[in-house]
DNA sequence: ACTGAAAAATTTTTGGG
DNA sequence: CCCAAAAATTTTTCAGT
């Protein structure tokens, strides 16, 4: 795999920041010209460094105000594990990771309600043939950040001198 | 708070799927004229319904292709609990949300090796003087997906006949 | 790869029902 | 809250370096 360049990667943090940003601020932003930037934006979809865009959804709003991540396990570790592909069709999980540990995988999920809740932990339990164990989330201090590769060193000007 | 309604759901769901459409399509798919999506939109926008755009953007491909879930838990449950403030200038965190349960937060954080991992768990620890549980992330077969109110529903005719 | 500029399309504003 | 149309801006394409 390559390695993203300089000006790249602040295009890249650019549209991270503001998925809507117009090829004009790109420009002024970077210092190239609308052309270029279109170009390297197209370049850098083609390639699927930026794999797309979204929006960023108030859930309280659209009536899913509950938060859950739940960790699944195999009730048969024997059979075959195709539970991503069993869960899939349940539009309350947002993400799927296989994860290491005790368990399988850890789900996202947004509901609606504690019932709401109960009711897809069943189904996703008879879909998955799977044991869950459920962390509520309370609320979120901040979510959806781009960390920026080497940002979080601690001694940066070490090799000045 | 009040309910969004059928067409703004609409709108939120077609900018959650593509946070780039044009007001030109979202007119199209929403059977309004432009202008009527653009008000729209940007009233969603000024409600906080709609909270931004972001590009979805491939770890792997800009050098952290480690993700990770963090789970803290304070070291002196009696000292004030301020630990999203003194973590958040580590752009490594992607997400930090409370929860119930035995930890007080899980954080999920984009690392570029298991070197970087170890710095970050440090840097958690020594931060916020907390404890840290680690699962990392091997796969992840699906992210960023929107959750769609009332999709997941079992028996969705039971009262038709 | 980048630039500048023309052409095409979209966004945003305006005026009015 | 909606539409239509004008005005402003952006996106997209393209010839040239």
């Amino acid at each position: 795999m390559w390695r993203v360049e300089e000006i790249d990667r602040r295009i890249v943090t650019l549209l991270a920041r503001d998925g809507r940003m117009s090829f004009t601020d790109l420009a002024r932003e970077t210092g190239l010209s609308v052309s270029a930037v279109h170009q390297r934006v197209r370049r850098l979809e083609k390639r699927g460094v930026l794999r797309g865009y979204t929006s960023l959804v108030d859930y309280d709003a659209i009536g899913l105000p509950m938060t859950a991540f739940i960790s699944i396990k195999p009730i048969d570790p024997s059979a075959p594990d195709d539970a991503p592909e069993r869960l899939k069709h349940l539009s309350a999980i947002e993400a799927c990771h296989s994860v290491a540990g005790d368990e399988s995988y850890i789900l996202k999920v947004r509901v609606s309600s504690p019932i709401g809740l109960e009711e897809l932990l069943q189904q996703i339990r008879a879909a998955a043939n799977v044991s869950t164990r459920t962390t509520v989330v309370l609320s979120t201090p901040y979510e959806h950040r781009f960390p920026v590769p080497g940002e979080d060193e601690d001694a940066e000007e070490a090799d000045k001198a």
